[in-house]
RNA sequence: GGGCGAUUAGCUCAGUUGGUUAGAGCGCUUCGUUUACACCGAAGAUGUCGGGGGUUCGAGUCCCUCAUCGCCCACCA
């Protein structure tokens, strides 16, 4: 046996136990009939960049779940993998390609610039992967997926051609971000938005009747951009605006265009209370007039081209950059009297982020899937309860969100991502003749469209995976393949049963990229087996945009939901309240405190942070690399950059150190060789000296366990401690289990921590101290001792997995077999141990309660002693004044009070008298006294007692009023009265007892 | 603009269906190195439960209102 080191180093246990876990295979997780399921997806990372808090919180809660099943039994799998995050990766590779090497995409090409991708994929889905392990996840290594894999490429072929077979996949049209200087459409994260100086002007429409004829009306408006004006297609005005009532659904001329439009109503658009009231709509050039266009159908008309300049339908404008044409559009109203007024105006416009030019609001044709069946079945199963929300409240945020029923854009203009599988051809009127050798072909499905413009036949083809041949002969027929690609939600909403691999109904999914060799019965074993998942565990950020989507997904694939609990936790957020994010700068790398505190410290205090009810601030600090102080964040640092070439640097808070150091952000790179100042949270000093007090408990137990004999507890034999231990550790298992069943992380956390610290090593261990000191009756206090231990190594196991699988090892040398009632022989791992399960019989209320009336006396006595500086190497005495039951409770435990407070109980019963000059508490069911000769200080004790009195008298008052009260007595439920009666009579008592105290002190 | 949430000790947070004296951790004060642990132990102090109104015998808890803060959605990965 050796003997454990005073402080738990984290580091190494971490290193061993994972790998042996590995080793053990005890991650994987294969179909067994005998056992059932349990599974987790993983909320896929994007491969951009490493693991923030948040990813810590979420795969922290993933893991516990995924172990605690594991321990009851369930063959648990918890599917590891990442996403390939379509714009966000694709933006970061362009972004450093220009950086460093000044190229744009255009300049290397599709296929260049998606195998530099690949590359970078490939580095942070490693450094992802080893961040997860890093944090304990026990995944199943085995089975990690890319949603660009072949497996997840597979199901979003499959996918995508059953929706287009099935008529819910179509052409639209949509408003984008245009950079027109890129020429590319551009993500809405990918735009900034900038005040420039502009102008507000004021122009008039005049109003026509039927035939066109100004009716001598007009209506006023005003527009930042007057160019726009040509693209018009209403004037928009609020439904209930009286200024206007009767000119709606009247028409007004473009001037510049000579097209009539409509006045139409809209309460969404049009604001009272802005300008003249009235605005005009251009709904292929601003997304609000896009939204109201559609509300209204108004016609979308397209005034620019790609490159910014005016389109051939403008008129004398034609040809015209954008900004010119505005000039120009201006000088013809003004010529045409319709122009009013103008003013100067800052105003916010967007740019976009790679090019620091203006972008347009830009229509272009997308992809979208048709959301009205397909949404209905999603709400349909939250609605009837297949898919529960804890806490329920976010259920609405679900529902709310798919009853718009929006049809979804799956579109992007984008090289990284799934290349939209179909390939279109314009043909002229009934000109259209298609090669049979692939058009008949089940595994091709064509659709055919008449453009309204020009009259030619649209025909689209759509091919089904694996068809590469075919792929080729549609090409070969003059096909085009549609350049886009599949928005990254399209695949990540196929994840719960890509990853299992769907459609693939006849195998296994590969296993480390090779065939499962389990792999026989020309079955999907793993996918019939672990499909649908338990629960997904998220924040609520993404419950519209994934959520929803798997759910819908599921079912359409599956005919069945994905999971049937959502578990939405809590937000990690700075010491400001901010959410974290990489532009705020106020990103905690979870690497960095698990390397100052230990995995299993910072898994611990991320659990107790997992409460239901809000988000979770995190105040840090940087740690000065050279005298230890934490010099706490502000937001100043968060925001500082390097300038002028120079680091910025923080001056250290200790005025004895006062050392400028660099210190760790997300803006640069620290210099190697250099001190760094790196963040820090004393948080997570809670999981950390849980940690130590753990093992150090353990430490603890093996010193005494020499001679360590198993046998099954005997009532007889139990003290009134053991009693109570045992009652507690039944509750605290019974407490545990049902907080992780519901997901009360911080609930649980809380239960085990104070049972663990208050109870077993405050209480117990110091109780059972002087019975492991004495041979006799050492045999029973190590057999609790070790029965303790083992289920409260059990009950952390999912929390702290690797300090329990320490502990679990050193004391498995020492106490292998073990149990209160059965001795069992433990298991050869922690992590595969079964999770605790005490026998009710331990539960017992009254122990628990004589149990609190000595605790609560031993701290009167403690109270004594501070209170009058008595050394604690003096004994003192005490005389306990209750009735004869009470009494004898007290003589039973006798001992204790020597343990625990240095006090010997010379009297205990009814007829004991307070002797003179003694320190007095009372309890109200009984009195002490504890005699101090030469000590007491009367005037002092007078005051205390006083003091005391007084509360009491408070209290007394309050509840007198209460039971006084009509009303109360009237209508109080029995047992809130009853309940009041007793502690009113409890307060007396002890007041009487108070009284008779302070009269034998005041009279001498 | 719509939805959701928060406001409780100096800080970070709990507080079950309304019911007896509102809790924890950190921090703070005093004492203590007794052979598990100073990442410790003992004892203690600290609250106008954001403001105002209401319902009720009774409100931190329910309702209304105001204030402040935050998040999500509205365009989007």
């Amino acid at each position: 046996m050796t003997e454990l080191a005073k402080q738990y180093e984290p580091k190494d246990a971490q290193q061993r136990w994972n790998t042996w876990w590995g080793e053990q295979g005890y991650f994987d997780a294969d179909p067994d009939p005998a056992k059932p399921s349990h599974t987790i997806m993983i909320p896929l990372p994007n491969v951009t960049g490493a693991l923030h808090m948040g990813h810590a919180l979420n795969g922290t809660l993933q893991d516990l779940i995924t172990r605690f099943r594991r321990m009851q039994g369930y063959e648990a799998l918890w599917m590891p993998g990442t996403d390939h995050a379509g714009i966000a990766t694709q933006a970061v590779v362009e972004r450093r390609m220009l950086e460093e090497e000044g190229l744009t995409r255009r300049d290397i090409g599709r296929e260049a610039l998606v195998d530099r991708i690949w590359k970078w994929k490939d580095s942070y889905e490693k450094r992802i992967l080893n961040q997860l392990k890093t944090l304990g996840a026990s995944c199943d290594w085995r089975r990690t997926r890319f949603t660009l894999d072949d497996v997840c490429s597979k199901a979003v072929r499959r996918t995508f051609f059953k929706m287009f077979n099935d008529g819910l996949v179509f052409r639209g049209k949509r408003l984008v971000n245009w950079d027109t200087h890129l020429q590319t459409a551009v993500a809405d994260d990918e735009v900034f938005e900038e005040d420039v100086d502009g102008h507000f002007w004021t122009f008039n429409y005049p109003v026509v009747d039927e035939n066109l004829k100004p009716t001598g009306e007009k209506i006023s408006f005003s527009t930042t951009r007057p160019e726009t004006m040509l693209g018009d297609s209403a004037v928009c005005v609020h439904p209930s605006d009286e200024r206007y009532q009767q000119i709606i659904g009247k028409k007004v001329l473009l001037p510049l265009s000579n097209r009539a439009i409509p006045i139409i109503a809209d309460a969404l658009l049009a604001k009272m209370e802005m300008g003249t009231g009235a605005v005009k709509v251009t709904p292929a050039h601003d997304p609000n007039d896009y939204a109201a266009g559609l509300r209204n159908n108004l016609e979308m008309i397209n005034v620019m081209n790609p490159d910014g300049t005016m389109t051939a339908d403008c008129g004398e404008f034609a040809g015209l950059d954008r900004y010119e044409a505005r000039k120009k559009v201006v000088a013809a109203m003004e010529k045409l009297g319709h122009f009013e007024s103008v003013e100067a105006r800052v105003i916010p416009l967007k740019h976009s982020d790679r090019s620091k030019t203006p972008v347009e609001p830009y229509l272009s044709d997308q992809w979208f899937i048709k959301m009205d069946t397909l949404a209905q079945a999603a709400i349909d199963a939250v609605q009837d309860g297949r898919v529960k929300f804890f806490p329920q409240r976010y259920t609405r945020t679900y529902l709310d969100w798919l009853g718009e029923k929006r049809d979804w854009c799956i579109s992007r203009q984008l090289w990284w991502g799934h290349r939209i599988p179909v390939w279109s051809q314009r043909f002229d009127k009934g000109d259209v003749a298609l090669d049979s050798t692939w058009s008949e072909h089940e595994a091709v499905a064509i659709k055919k469209s008449i453009d309204d413009l020009t009259g030619e036949t649209v025909v689209l083809v759509c091919v089904a995976d694996g068809h590469e041949e075919l792929e080729q002969r549609v090409e070969a027929s003059g096909f085009v393949r549609d350049p886009d690609v599949l928005d990254t939600w399209f695949s990540s909403a196929l994840w719960p049963h890509a990853t299992l691999g769907w459609p693939d109904e006849a195998h296994n999914p590969p296993l480390n990229g090779k065939p499962d060799p389990h792999d026989t019965t020309g079955k999907n074993e793993v996918l019939d087996y672990f499909y649908p998942g338990n629960v997904l565990v998220t924040s609520r950020d993404i419950i519209t945009l994934w959520v929803a989507r798997m759910v819908l997904t599921g079912l359409y694939n599956m005919g069945d939901v994905p999971f049937q609990h959502v578990c939405i936790h809590p937000k990690v957020l700075d010491g400001f309240g901010q959410t974290m994010s990489k532009s705020k700068g106020n990103g905690v790398d979870p690497m960095d405190l698990i390397d100052k505190y230990g995995t299993d410290a910072v898994r611990f205090t991320i659990s107790s942070f997992a409460g239901e009810t809000q988000d979770v601030r995190l105040p840090v600090g940087y740690e000065c690399p050279h005298c230890g102080t934490v010099i706490p964040q502000e937001k100043e640092h968060q925001k500082m950059v390097p300038g002028g070439g120079e680091k910025p640097r923080i001056t250290c808070s200790n005025s004895k150190c006062k050392k400028k150091v660099q210190f760790t952000s997300p803006w640069f790179e620290p210099d190697a060789g250099e001190p760094v100042a790196r963040i820090v949270s004393e948080r997570f000093e809670y999981g950390r000296n849980f940690c130590n007090k753990l093992w150090n408990a353990t430490r603890f137990a093996m010193l005494n366990l020499e001679g360590y004999s198993p046998a099954p507890l005997e009532d007889a034999q139990l003290q009134l401690e053991d009693r109570w231990m045992l009652s507690r550790l039944t509750n605290v298992v019974e407490e545990v289990t049902e907080s992780l069943e519901r997901y009360q992380f911080d609930v649980a956390t809380r239960s085990i921590r104070e049972f663990a610290w208050n109870e077993f090593c405050d209480w117990y261990l110091e109780m059972i101290k002087p019975r492991l000191r004495d041979e006799n009756l050492r045999a029973v206090a190590q057999r609790m001792l070790v029965g303790c231990l083992d289920a409260m190594l059990r009950l952390l196991a999912p929390f702290t997995p690797f300090i329990a699988e320490e502990l679990w090892q050193r004391l498995a040398e020492i106490a292998p077999q073990r149990g209160f009632s059965e001795i069992q022989t433990a298991e050869a791992s922690a992590m595969i141990a079964a999770w605790p399960k005490m026998d009710s019989r331990w539960k017992d209320a009254g122990v628990e309660a004589r149990f609190a009336r000595l605790q609560e006396t031993i701290i009167a006595v403690r109270n004594v002693r501070a209170i009058y500086k008595i050394a604690p190497s003096s004994q003192i005495k005490l005389l306990i004044r209750s009735n004869a039951e009470i009494a004898g409770q007290y003589n039973d435990v006798a001992s204790q009070f020597e343990n625990l407070s240095k006090a010997v109980l010379s009297a205990a019963g009814a007829d004991v008298e307070r002797p003179p000059a003694s320190a007095s508490f009372t309890m109200g069911e009984a009195d002490g006294f504890i005699p101090l000769e030469g000590l007491i200080d009367v005037e002092a004790e007078l005051t205390r007692q006083r003091k005391e009195a007084e509360k009491l008298q408070g209290f007394i008052k309050n509840h007198e009023a209460k039971l006084s009260n009509e009303g109360f007595t009237s209508k109080a439920p029995a047992h809130v009265l009853d309940a009041h009666r007793e502690t009113l009579a409890g307060w007396r008592s002890q007041l009487e007892s108070i009284g008779e105290i302070i009269r034998q002190l005041s009279g001498g």
